[in-house]
DNA sequence: GTGATATTCCTACGCCTGTTGGCCTACACT
DNA sequence: AGTGTAGGCCAACAGGCGTAGGAATATCAC
């Protein structure tokens, strides 16, 4: 029952495969076959590393937004630098981010919609209120999360032509101040 | 191959089945079968009314944002009017709209996602053009919608509370302003 | 070298899917 | 009144799904 190092690469592997298909298609997509025979092995290997698909789900949905990494930033400049952030985490190459795969699995899978909330609650949420201290952090993070999310949405999963060939930096100076907006501005209650 | 009257009420009653699916669950979820059952008939009534199952989707889906209701406006109070406007599409008993469920389906299904391109570009891109006439109206547009959709994929589709709770004069008060700045503020090339 | 254990593959089960074709039934037109 | 046709159901197909159990293989410890 204990897995050795010797299993490790096939292990990671098929993390990495589960990954690749539910960033491209969503969590129905992601059938055990389907990543099975993208890392070339047997579906039972699947069923013994993770235990089932709900278990490989959990295993390769581990979301850390790196918020920490957006640390103290002029209160002025925080909706510019978040919407850099997130840009930053979900392009090129080395884009690890797995915020896109559970936006493709939550609108369909109540348990990808939990988890979703989840990051909101315990990243999005506690990283406003940390940084502005705020007493409507909470409502405040939402509003954030809508502007967030629906570039992520438009961008990458609709491709909406605009929103996908805008560069980076167009799209900071002009999310930027709306994001400002609702982390820092006017009366919310 | 003609159908009557007679059978016109079974065929509409699969097709408010097929919407009732697809805005609760997606794509993948609107079974013929399950369709089928709600109706109370056999699956293949809807093979013979609607040929398949992408041919039951396209006629679900005949999406009317109804923007042309939200005419002369005063140029300063678009954002609030086109939030506002949204919003009461959306909610209550009364909503049909559809664009829920195609946000629902455009996350795993290509067909749903190229349509919902579609009703940016003839629908949202159309009328920001008409209304404000600016030569970057399409870029406009999309900025929007990342606000628009966002809105609605975290109030109706995550459900993250503070948005699922947040009522819907607190929101136009909130989120009009980032429309209203996206449709007419500023330089934008 | 031998025994134990982890890794891997093969086969199969039961269920669900979209889709097809045949069969009655009941209406509608002449 | 009789006939054509549309409405409807039933049974079945081929394929995909998650999952289970067992047999074969490879690696390691002694």
């Amino acid at each position: 029952m204990a897995f050795t190092e010797r299993s490790a690469a096939t292990r990671t592997a098929i993390l990495s495969a589960a990954r690749k298909l539910l960033i491209e298609r969503g969590y129905e997509a992601m059938t055990i076959r389907a990543v099975a025979s993208l890392v070339g092995v047997d579906p039972s290997m699947v069923m013994r590393y993770y235990g089932s698909k709900a278990g490989l789900f959990s295993a390769a949905v581990d979301v850390d937004l790196r918020l920490a990494e957006v640390d103290r930033p002029p209160a002025d400049r925080l909706g510019e630098l978040l919407v850099r952030h997130f840009l930053a985490r979900w392009e090129g190459e080395l884009s690890d981010d797995v915020l896109i795969m559970l936006l493709r699995s939550a609108s369909t899978n109540p348990m990808a919609a939990e988890r979703m909330r989840e990051v909101f609650e315990t990243q999005i949420a506690a990283f406003v209120a940390r940084l502005t201290g705020a007493d409507d952090a909470a409502y405040r993070a939402g509003l954030v999360s809508t502007q967030l999310l629906g570039l992520a949405l438009t961008r990458y999963v609709l491709r909406f032509p605009p929103m996908a060939d805008a560069d980076v930096e167009t799209l900071v100076r002009d999310l930027g101040p709306a994001v400002q907006h609702y982390l820092t501005g006017g009366d919310r209650t």
